[in-house]
DNA sequence: CGCTTTGTTCGGTACACTCCGAACAAACAA
DNA sequence: TTGTTTGTTCGGAGTGTACCGAACAAAGCG
């Protein structure tokens, strides 16, 4: 087994990585950076992280922002005393994807609902079409909330235990 | 109650539809193209969109197609003989985020565990680092991949319900 | 057969987004 | 102090996407 193949299997799970990042709305620079400091042994510094992803030092540092603020990297404020700003990877990936429900999936679904509620709140039920459809809408996003809520409290494991072990 | 408020309140809830799209990857015009044919009686064609909607003719037919390829509309061929096409609306919301959840977040999972599980093959279990990374991504995506593919399976009851009565 | 209505396709424009490089600020080293 | 390293900010180039209008195809109606 050479370094050689070890490289190579990194890499295409962080070309992986890249492509997961588009569909969750993030770019592609900002899959590889994660990707490279989920592989690294060490926290990396912005010069380190140019040199392994070759991207521009600005890039590096508006996509570590942006990634530190969702939580899927942390931000050491060096550990040598020195100025360098020291980068590491949240390695949980069950603790990231909860984190970008929570802030995209849940927040979309709270503030519909929150819409469909003072839309209904301001209609009467007299059964007309408009009012029918927004009772359909209220009742379905009260249960995606209660859902999305309930999943967020959960492990991976436990979720999983729970469907499989839910007896219909 | 006038025939005002209710198109106010329906305004509101298409707003909150447009924005839902883009949180789902879709553009606005969609979100409204599906609002309008949600809340329509009668199914609509493509010249009533234009009206309703105020998009161009060619945005109608280009945003109809993608929303009726991913499952959020239907597309009926004419019902009075003429050549004229009908679209209606999917109403139940929790089909149409199956649908996306399906499309989208499920095969992201599967090429990532794909990709993952054959870099593993290629890789001994010495424990270096990236073998032991790459142990761990392979365990939560076989996790995320049963969930998902359980959880696809539920109403939205059934599952609010699986979660409510699951006791660690 | 024209003429009208409907729907698709194509080219173009406007806009947002990604990324880069340069300029700048801040801290350390000599 | 001056020079060097690190990190942020800003302007701009390149790219993709949404939407529009025009041209076109296809079908019904006189």
């Amino acid at each position: 087994m050479s370094e050689d193949d070890r490289a190579i299997a990194r890499e295409r799970v962080i070309e992986s990585m890249e492509q997961s990042a588009e569909v969750y709305g993030l770019s592609r620079s900002a899959g590889r950076i994660y990707g490279v400091l989920y592989f690294s042994e060490e926290p990396l510094s912005i010069p380190e992280l140019v040199d392994e992803t070759g991207y521009a030092k600005s890039t590096i540092s508006n996509v570590t922002r942006t990634l530190t603020r969702i939580g899927m990297i942390y931000r050491r404020s060096s550990e040598g005393g020195g100025r360098r700003v020291q980068y590491t990877a949240e390695r949980e990936v069950w603790f990231i994807l909860q984190d970008v429900f929570q802030q995209y999936v849940q927040r979309e679904i709270q503030t519909t609902l929150r819409t469909v509620q003072r839309a209904q709140a301001q209609l009467p039920d007299d059964s007309k079409n408009e009012t029918e459809r927004i009772e359909e809408l209220r009742e379905t996003y009260e249960d995606l909330q209660e859902i999305v809520t309930l999943a967020s409290e959960f492990t991976a494991a436990e979720l999983r235990d729970a469907l499989e072990s839910y007896d219909r």
